[in-house]
RNA sequence: GGCUCCUUGGUCAAGUGGUUAAGACACCGCCCUUUCACGGCGGUAACAUGGGUUCAAAUCCCGUAGGAGUCACCA
């Protein structure tokens, strides 16, 4: 059995999109699993398309995400050049596309544009431009006397217009497609450059790869490349195309949704881990249902053949979710180390942030959670005083005025203020009076943070401010509910 | 519009002829006698539809509907 090897194949447009991620990390692994090889290819035969930067891009999330490339321009492997322009330069595609042309399988074309634009119609809303063929009848003379005279030119794939091609994908099963649907497509644009279908082919054959693994919207342009397979006489390789990921529209997932990029997440407080781990699991469900993968569990555990058809919702909130699972599984120090300037937004004084940190830390999913968390430390918020009302301690503003005016001489003689010891002075007071705890420290809590919903209780609040801040916070309380 | 693919709860999904149709997110409830949260326990909720085949169908076949993808000198 021969070495599986796959290759991820992006163009340097600009961010990563997560699709595109989910299609690198399923080609890693695919390979990794089988301790194959894992290639990197960078695509850029679109010289308008390309963004200054965006290799860069693509160096920098593979090595983020620990899909690291066994080969790939900056890692010779034997059968570079490994960027598409440069191997263009090479003349490889011309090359194989006059093959092409000598089997009768592709042909030159000079229709201008504006020919193109005549043959352009509307149906169904949408706008489809099918090429007529005109240039396939051209005479051998014609043909070089228009290349002699310098006319631009591409060069397309022939499709007869009779029969059928099929092919098969690992996931989708047999598919075929009337060759009257499949368009004479250009192989050579008129700048020299391949297109994608036919660099891709070319490369992927004559680079050694066994897997081909992409995603779904490629799925309809798959009998078109088969048929160049089988022109050239080449094995066909193995495909295996991936589900969508969509938005919760259920369409294919675009900048408006606002996290279609990897950076995006990344800019909205996401982990990498939690990213790569989620994004697995779209479109793949392990045989025991486990959740939690880190990526070398991910390359153990993975088998393609267990991956879905039909096309998934990309689901902030599980990755939220997914999120918060790895903030808590983080070990403090390393948690602390991320938090520290999230709590600095919104606390400037001088308090003990390691356990602001520590309160914080199993409550959150990403770390711009926590500004607004623990916003009250600094400053209590205006707050209305129905919040001091509270159906299951019984509490209303009457008795948490009541409350508050008991408790204020009591923490002024404390002076150990920690959360134990004023715990047990609130408890005391309540066994004084026969009350509940919570009845005397929900009104404590409100006043002392100003918010119902607080990330710790009353007494580690004031535990962390202090006794003195503590007692003008409750004053105020008891101003406001006066 | 042609072609292709897809269709299990709101979402991700297990399931490959016989199951009380898993699990997770979200939602809701209860408990944790310090609220919310965390944690624990529990609950609501699904095989798009119509025909077949079969003793038996979410699983196989055909049709219908719905959704998506694609139809560039973009990848």
């Amino acid at each position: 059995m021969t070495q599986v090897k796959t290759r991820f194949a992006p163009s340097p447009t600009g961010r990563m999109h997560v699709g595109n991620l989910r299609t690198a990390l399923y080609a890693y692994l695919i390979a990794k699993h089988e301790n194959g090889t894992f290639m990197l290819r960078i695509e850029d035969t679109d010289q308008e398309r390309f963004v200054p930067g965006a290799v860069d891009i693509i160096y920098r999330t593979l090595e983020k995400t620990g899909l690291k490339h066994d080969e790939g321009p900056d890692k010779d492997g034997g059968v570079g050049p490994y960027v598409q322009s440069e191997r263009q330069a090479s003349g490889i595609y011309l090359k194989y596309a006059k093959e092409l042309i000598e089997k009768g399988e592709a042909y030159y074309c000079f229709c201008t544009k504006e020919r193109l634009e005549s043959l352009r119609t509307t149906t169904g809303g949408k706008e489809i431009v099918v090429y007529d063929k005109h240039c396939l009848h051209l005479s051998k003379e014609e043909i070089q006397a228009n290349l002699d005279a310098g006319i631009p030119y591409v060069i397309r794939q022939n499709v007869p217009n009779e029969g059928t091609t099929k092919f098969v994908d690992e996931i989708y099963g047999e598919i075929e497609v009337p060759n009257a649907e499949l368009d004479d497509m250009i192989l050579i644009k008129s700048d020299g450059f391949p297109t994608y279908n036919f660099a891709n082919v070319v490369d992927d054959h004559t680079m050694g790869i066994t897997h081909v693994v992409r995603g779904n919207e490629y799925l309809s342009s798959a009998p078109k490349y088969n048929r160049l397979y089988e022109a050239f006489g080449w094995e066909v390789p193995v495909y295996i195309h991936c589900p969508l990921i969509t938005d919760e529209h259920h369409a294919k997932l675009s900048k408006r949704s606002g996290h279609s990029s990897f950076e995006d997440l990344l800019d909205q407080g996401f982990l990498t881990e939690a990213i790569v781990n989620y994004v697995a699991l779209l479109g793949w469900c392990p045989t025991d249902n486990r959740e939690i993968f880190s990526l070398e569990e991910l390359v153990k555990e993975f088998d393609y053949h267990h991956m879905s058809k039909s096309p998934a919702v990309f689901d902030i909130q599980k990755l939220r979710w997914m999120n918060g699972e790895y903030i808590k599984a983080m070990d403090f120090d390393t948690f602390f180390e991320e938090a520290e300037p999230w709590i600095r937004r919104a606390v400037s004084k001088d308090l003990d942030l390691k356990k602001i940190a520590a309160m914080v830390k199993t409550r959150i999913e990403i770390f711009p959670d926590i500004p607004e968390m623990i916003d009250f430390f600094e400053e209590v918020p205006e707050y209305d005083i129905a919040i001091y009302r509270n159906k299951k301690s019984k509490s209303t503003e009457e008795t948490s005025l009541k409350v508050l005016q008991d408790m204020l001489p009591v923490l002024e003689k404390q002076d150990l203020f920690t959360s134990e010891a004023l715990f047990e002075q609130i408890r005391l007071y309540c066994e004084a009076n026969g009350l509940k705890n919570g009845f005397v420290i929900w009104p404590l809590r409100i006043a002392v943070s100003g918010k119902a919903v607080t990330p710790a209780g009353a007494t580690e609040i004031m535990e962390v401010i202090g006794k003195e801040e503590t007692l003008i916070r409750i004053r105020k309380g008891i101003e406001k509910l006066s």
